[in-house]
DNA sequence: TAACCTATCTTTTTT
DNA sequence: AGATAGGTTA
């Protein structure tokens, strides 16, 4: 008896084809991961397929993990020799290796989206860019997604559109950018695939590659970009082993270049392939599915999948709409309290939001009365400052030729090492073709004065020794000299600021997360260490048995399975995103997303909603989302946890309790006016009283109260003001 | 060079 | 509102 006896009809005609190309089109929740290890399983163990000519490639680092674990459930030992990886961890082993033929050292680094900005920052000033209309910021998004669309910077140079002022700016910082990473021995992320797909394009170490995997998987193939396609098809080229698991209606990362098309256009790109469909749904009731159903069925983009599932019924959708933010907040936590009387545990609790902004509110909440919570995402914690410092020492220590790190920490702690003494050093190295830490070296050949020869010259040497000891030294004590020798810890402790503390637990964080990964593998190198903590993923530390509500954006929630679900923030212009106001094609993108947020729950599901919101500071009146008009009505039940002062009516009797919609748009007066307000048009507001119209356009009206400015949408605004 | 003040930006979403 | 950058002063 064969182990597939465990699957389902569909999933097992999908895990037991195992020879060409394969299609499998995983609807949420159809248990695709179990498909995909019983495969695997079934390869081995029934097929004789030597794990090591396995490859599986995963979104997250976490999903690999949880697919290698469950893997050696089934197979034992051998599934270590499977290789489960994302396709950045991926990447990065094969250039570690082979990357000496694109012209990096093997010790190179990694820069993220801080280390980016700083570049691009550094290259704009030194080339002088005056363009006032764009970030750094701007730019790096713009030069990434060129790369993860596969543009170089010469094609783009070539680009018609070349007479517009931001295409020169991107134009003329993108080469510069490209070669800082290749003179600092550094990659951003999309150099880890772009390097890795022009390795695959070197014959030798191709045919090698080929060789070794010649059964491949990738999960989530509906988020692929154009560089990661490249990277499977040429991989399997050869033996068309290639199976690729993913859901249309669940691609929600365009912003970074993920091509959709890939995975709509698979059985283009290979005319032979066999397609499976998984279409029962384990994870939800019938409720939540039919609500997510409906949702997604707007979508031009969707082919129209029929995901069923045999819990028949469910609890309603419960909607909350709040005052505001905080009331937002305060409600979803009452019924978190109630929840936990019924024996609910913290642990299967989750609140998802389209912004991480809007976990601030939650986490203030949470923090004052003692809920235990836990924010996947965000500002993280390597993105500190302090941690930020260390991390670039020891980059530094890692790789010298990161000039990059090296001004980062030049002058923390404050060694009187200004911009000007760092351009003179920068020049130097430039004009003698060195690095600037080799430069640094070579004080006698450039204009000091004495104290400052004295001090330079005693970082250099104290970095040269490091270096060396380095290479024989555990991180966690190349992490105390670092806070030693340099003086690191008592800088902090010297800058006298309210937050010396926090900065000071920081540290001790990161050093008991130095040691916590020593214990799990012994002889871990500087290398090693730097490279995980670049590329580990928001979800990655979930532990799912300890008891804490988790609280992230829906995009960290892509794969992931909750009890109950809250999803907070269902306003037009928060969800979906005003940036996609314009453009059908990121709204259905943002409807994808939604879809993926409706999907994440199993047996409870509440939608948020608040009428009056903080945005930048300023209050803003909201409307609930269009998305929620899309759900059917006797799917969703009205939950009110604080009395409303004007609440009197009721719905009539005649229309029944199914019919009822607790969101029928009131009749607004001026519906068919595009305008209904001018600017000087006085109007009163029922708590603010009267106002001045200072802006009106067809979306908002800005009105100016003695409390202050306020924003209204155009399409509910008589719910607030009326004219004077 | 450092400390302090003010003006400006930020919020899509992430490996 | 909060963070940060940039400019001014000591």
């Amino acid at each position: 008896m064969s182990i597939l006896e465990n699957l389902n009809i569909e999933q097992r005609k999908a895990a037991e084809r195992v020879e060409g190309p394969l299609l499998i089109l995983a609807g949420a929740g159809s248990g695709k991961t179990r498909t995909v290890t019983f495969r695997i399983a079934h390869m081995v163990l029934e097929k004789g397929i030597s794990p090591y000519k396995i490859l599986a490639v995963t979104f997250t680092n976490k999903a690999a993990r949880e697919m290698k674990e469950r893997v050696e459930g089934l197979i034992g030992e051998e599934a270590k020799r499977v290789m489960v990886s994302t396709f950045h961890s991926f990447g990065v082993r094969l250039l570690r290796m082979y990357g000496s033929k694109l012209g990096y050292d093997s010790n190179f680094n990694i820069y993220d989206a801080d280390d980016q900005k700083r570049l691009v920052k550094n290259i704009m000033k030194d080339i002088g860019i005056t363009d006032k209309n764009t970030t750094p910021a701007r730019v790096v998004s713009a030069i990434s997604k060129l790369k993860e669309e596969g543009i170089t910077p010469e094609e783009y140079a070539a680009d018609s559109r070349g007479f517009l002022e931001s295409y020169r700016t991107v134009s003329a910082v993108y080469s510069k950018y490209n070669v800082a990473l290749k003179n600092n021995n550094a990659m951003d992320f999309s150099d880890i695939l772009v390097n890795t797909n022009k390795l695959m394009d070197d014959l030798e170490i191709r045919e090698k590659i080929q060789e070794r995997y010649q059964y491949i998987m990738v999960d989530e193939y509906q988020d692929t970009n154009k560089i990661q396609y490249e990277i499977v098809n040429k991989i399997a080229a050869k033996y068309e082993n290639l199976c690729v698991v993913g859901d249309e209606d669940q691609s929600i990362y365009g912003f970074r270049g993920a091509n959709i098309q890939n995975i709509l256009d698979f059985e283009k790109d290979y005319p032979n392939a066999f397609v499976i469909k998984l279409e029962q749904n384990y994870r939800s009731t019938e409720n939540i599915l039919e609500a997510a159903n409906h949702v997604i069925k707007n979508n031009e983009s969707s082919r129209g999948k029929n995901l069923w599932t045999d819990k028949k019924g469910g609890q309603p959708i419960s909607i909350i709409e709040a005052k505001d933010g905080r009331e937002e907040a305060y409600f979803i936590l009452q019924e978190i309290n109630a929840l936990k009387n019924q024996g609910y545990n913290y642990k299967d609790l989750t609140i998802l939001y389209r912004t991480n902004a809007q976990s601030r509110a939650f986490e203030e909440l949470f923090i004052k009365f003692g809920i235990a919570h836990k924010i996947f995402g965000g500002m993280q914690f390597y993105q500190r400052a302090e941690i930020k410092d260390i991390i670039a020492y020891m980059n530094v220590i890692n790789n010298p030729k990161d000039s990059l790190s090296l001004m980062r920490i030049l002058n923390v702690p404050k060694r009187k090492i200004g911009p000007a003494t760092i351009n003179k050093f920068r020049e130097y190295a430039e004009a003698n073709e060195m690095s600037l830490f080799e430069a640094l070296g070579h004080t006698d050949d450039i204009k000091l004065g004495p104290a400052l020869k004295i001090t330079i010259t005693e970082f250099y040497n104290g970095m040269m020794s490091l270096m060396e000891e380095a290479e024989y030294m555990p991180v966690s004590e190349i992490f105390t000299e670092i806070l030693t020798t340099f003086r690191y810890k008592s800088y902090l402790e010297g800058i006298g600021d309210d937050r010396v503390e926090e900065r000071l637990e920081n540290v001790e964080e990161l050093r008991n997360s130095i040691t916590e990964r020593e214990k799990n593998a012994e002889d871990l190198t500087l290398g090693e260490y730097l490279e995980n903590i670049s590329l580990v993923s928001a979800t990655d530390d979930m532990e799912e048995s300890k008891d804490y509500i988790k609280l992230m954006t829906i995009h960290n929630s892509k794969g992931l399975e909750f009890p109950v679900v809250f999803i907070a923030g269902m306003e037009d212009e928060v969800f979906p995103s005003q940036k996609a106001d314009f453009d059908t094609g990121q709204l259905e993108e943002e409807r994808r997303l939604c879809y993926v947020a409706i999907t994440r729950a199993e047996k409870t599901l509440y939608i948020c909603h608040a009428n009056e919101r903080f945005v930048y500071g300023q209050s803003q009146y909201r409307s609930r989302s269009r998305f929620l008009e899309e759900i059917p009505p006797h799917l969703l039940e009205s939950k009110t946890k604080i009395e409303k002062p004007v609440q009197k009516k009721k719905p009539s009797a005649s229309k029944g309790v199914e019919n009822f919609n607790p969101f029928k748009k009131k009749v607004v007066g001026s519906a068919d006016l595009n305008l209904p307000y001018s600017v000087n048009d006085r109007v009163t507001h029922k708590k603010f009283g009267l106002g001045i119209v200072r802006n009106a356009n067809e979306k908002t009206v800005e009105v100016e109260f003695t409390a202050g400015k306020k924003k209204f949408l155009t399409a509910a605004i008589d719910k607030f003001i009326q004219k004077a």
